[in-house]
Parts: C-alpha cells; sequence; structure tokens
DNA sequence: ACAGAAACTTGCGTGCACGCAATTTTGCGT
DNA sequence: ACGCAAAATTGCGTGCACGCAAGTTTCTGT
C-alpha cells in the first residue's frame, strides 16, 4: 500500500486537486494578479506556507491543472494513432489535435495563461515534463529507438512549439499601433505545424533507423 | 549619438559588467549560496534596488557573464567554417567546439553553474538567448533558409544540448556512497555530440531546401 | 548656455519562496 | 488497542523581486 490506495496519498492528491482547481478559478475571476497565495491556501483550507509545499510558486498551482491535461491528451494522440504513417505526421497531427481540442476546463484559461507572462513562463516549464510523456509515447511506438534519441526528438518538438505561441501571440499584440500593417491571426494550428514542419525529416529518420512499427501483434517488453 | 557613444550608455554597460563580474568573482569565492545581492551591489557601487534593474534574479548576474561568452563563441564557430560541409556537421561541430574551448573566465566557473541547480536553471534560460544567436549565424550561412525553420532548428539544438548537460550531471551525481570520486562517466562532448545526431537529417534538409551556399545541385520544393 | 524632458538611481512597502524546527497526523508492527 | 516512527502541516524568520514615487543625472532643442 505504498501507492495511491493509502490514506495519505489520497489526501495529498485531494489538497493538491483543492489548490489547482481554487487558484484556477480565483485566476478566471479575478485575473492572475490580483490573486494571493493566502486566498489560494484558504480556499483550500490549508496554511500559505503548505501552498508552498506542493507548488514552488503562485502561477504554478494555476498552470498545473491545464498542464497535467495536456499531457495526458497528447499521449492519448500519440498512441492513439494506430500504425502506418511515419512518426512526422503521427506526432504532428497529435501536437496540433491537443492544441486543437480543448480539455475539460481552458476555455479562456489558456488565452489567459497565454497572455500573461508570468503565466506563459511558468507554462512553458510545465511543458518540460510534457516532453518526457512524449518521448515515453513515442518508445511505446517504436520500441527499437534509441531513448535518447526519443526524448531528444520530444524535446524538439517542445520547443518548437513553444517557439510557435511564442510568434503567435507576438503577432497578436501588436496591432494597437498599426492598423492592418501586420495581420493579427493565422491560426494557431497552423503556425504550430510549420513551425513542426522543419523537424520532420529527423522524426522520420529516427523511425526509420529504429524498427518501424510493427506489423504483428507482439508487444515488446518495455 | 542614440547607441554606444553616449555617456549614458557608457554608464550602463560599466555598471552591468561591473555587477557581472563581481556576481562572479564572489560566487566563486564564497560559493553561490553565500553571496548577498547586497554585496554584489555594494561590490559593484550601486543600491540593491539598482541591482534589480539590471538583472531580475540572483542568479542571472552570475550566469550572464558565461553566457553571454558561450553565445559569442558559438556564433564564431558557426560563421568561422567556411563552407562546404553540410549544415548538420557544421553546427554540432561548432556546438561541441564552444563546449570544448572554455573563454576566458570560466574554469571552475563552468563546474559550478553545472553543479547548482539554480545556477543551473537560471542558464538554461539564458541559453534561449544563444539560440537566436545560434539562428541568426545559420541564416547568415544559408541566406535562403526560412528563418523560422532557422529559429527552430537552433531551438532544437539547444533543448538536445539541454538534455546532454542533464545526463551528464546526473550520470556525475554520485551518492555519497563512494566519496572523493565523482568522474563523470563519458564526456560531455561526446554526449552532446550524441545528443545532437538525431536532429543532423532535419538540420541537413533545411539547408538543401534553401540555398546551398555554394552552387549545387537545384533541390525541388519540400 | 539654459530650461525642460527623458532616463537612471534609490528608498520604501508588499508579497512571495523557502529553510528550520516544533507540532500534528498517519501508518505499521506487536 | 497501543505506541513508536515516518511524514505532513504549520509558524517564524530571512532574503529576494518588484511596483511606486521621489530625487538625481544625462540628453535635447532653442
Amino acid at each position: 500500500m505504498n501507492d495511491a490506495s493509502g490514506l495519505r496519498e489520497r489526501k495529498k492528491r485531494a489538497t493538491r486537486e483543492a489548490l489547482q482547481s481554487a487558484a484556477l478559478r480565483l485566476a478566471l475571476a479575478q485575473g492572475p494578479e490580483n490573486v494571493r497565495v493566502e486566498e489560494i491556501a484558504e480556499a483550500a483550507g490549508v496554511s500559505p506556507r503548505t501552498y508552498n509545499n506542493y507548488f514552488s510558486s503562485r502561477e504554478q498551482a494555476i498552470v498545473a491543472a491545464v498542464a497535467a491535461d495536456r499531457a495526458a491528451q497528447l499521449a492519448a494522440a500519440v498512441t492513439g494513432r494506430p500504425a502506418g504513417s511515419g512518426l512526422a505526421d503521427t506526432v504532428i497531427d497529435a501536437v496540433v489535435a491537443s492544441c486543437t481540442d480543448p480539455g475539460d476546463h481552458p476555455r479562456g484559461a489558456l488565452l489567459m495563461i497565454a497572455t500573461t507572462p508570468a503565466l506563459r513562463a511558468c507554462y512553458v516549464d510545465a511543458v518540460t515534463s510534457i516532453e518526457d510523456t512524449l518521448a515515453g509515447a513515442v518508445t511505446a511506438r517504436h520500441p527499437g529507438i534509441d531513448p535518447l534519441t526519443a526524448q531528444v526528438l520530444a524535446a524538439a518538438v517542445g520547443a518548437a512549439t513553444r517557439i510557435a505561441l511564442r510568434r503567435w501571440l507576438h503577432a497578436a499584440t501588436v496591432p494597437a499601433s498599426m492598423p492592418g500593417f501586420v495581420v493579427p491571426a493565422g491560426s494557431l494550428p497552423d503556425g504550430i505545424r510549420t513551425a513542426l514542419t522543419p523537424l520532420a525529416p529527423a522524426l522520420d529518420a529516427a523511425a526509420l533507423d529504429a524498427a518501424p512499427d510493427e506489423p504483428g501483434p507482439m508487444s515488446p517488453a518495455r
């Protein structure tokens, strides 16, 4: 009973989720700048000090729920794409899909995170853990691939996504001064796709170097 | 006289460098944890508040000098490699070289940054700006390349380097079982090279898509 | 040369991250 | 059921990042 079944673990998870949801709710309601740690802690029924035992920054709690949601979504999108297509198409489509399809909460949430610098920075950090998830999904699909290679490719994908995100909202914030000079919006999915395209050769090459995905039902270990 | 010739700009640069060198010197002398912002500010002859007008964290000043050094070194290594070879080889060799060849100060500096978590995190952030430098160098060498592509590839290289660095010192972090011998398994340059290898196809493909630096076979649109 | 503007510095106040040690809660063996 | 050990919570103190509103230095036009 070391894992999730213990009372202890359940309580920890409960407070963590309470903190996350409270933080997100308050941030959406009052604006992210007008939320004190004390408020979040009080809403979750713990002391402010305990908050920092769960999250190491004020923004982290706000972002955590959305980020976790995204990770799960990405993994599902990658593993859900059964077989046959190249790694590049698989990964790119999965990333685009995970950004198109909103998870549970985020409607204004994503926009708030994107437009608030502090939250954006925190979200970028959280993306790092998503990269690990991606790497895991990739090795699951192509067992013969080198783990290091998978990790590098996943990190590259994350970096490209980050750039696409940055460009997208940099273009979106401009138009206050110049009426119509720079078209404010390409769609974010398109931007991500074009940002990811340069990495396609590396993805396909890696998949080709290793064993291509198996025609048969044998499930390799690990 | 808007640029570097003004008195104002010269003074700003002077204080910035004073803060950087003081921070690095104190960190090396006393250990990074035992340096107060107040000390650095006093050593540079400014108020503690002014320190935060130049650097937004305590670690940033320590890392800044080394990071800037690295950026210059990398750019030189990329542009210095005359022509003819593939983009992948060029970039990989340049990155490895910039990590092998120590700049001015860093002897223990790099090791200190690598082993102190807070400094490492800050250095990783600084690497982001190095990526921009790399992207610039790449577009200088291959003018026909899409700027976005260059940026993505540079970010991918940065991400791979980050992973190599992390793996290297994760292997080096031996618990207290063996005191005295903390020899890292494998050299860092080798680790970087292997981490960068999976990206080679993407780099070469991008260079081929654009105009190669010498008149070669024309490449079809992708 | 001089007055006004723009930029930089500084002190102050606030909220936050985190180490430390005391206290409470939970888990487990007997 | 009981008690001890491990773990989590909490309060406190310290150092830090940053907005704000003076005060000071540099730049610019006339």
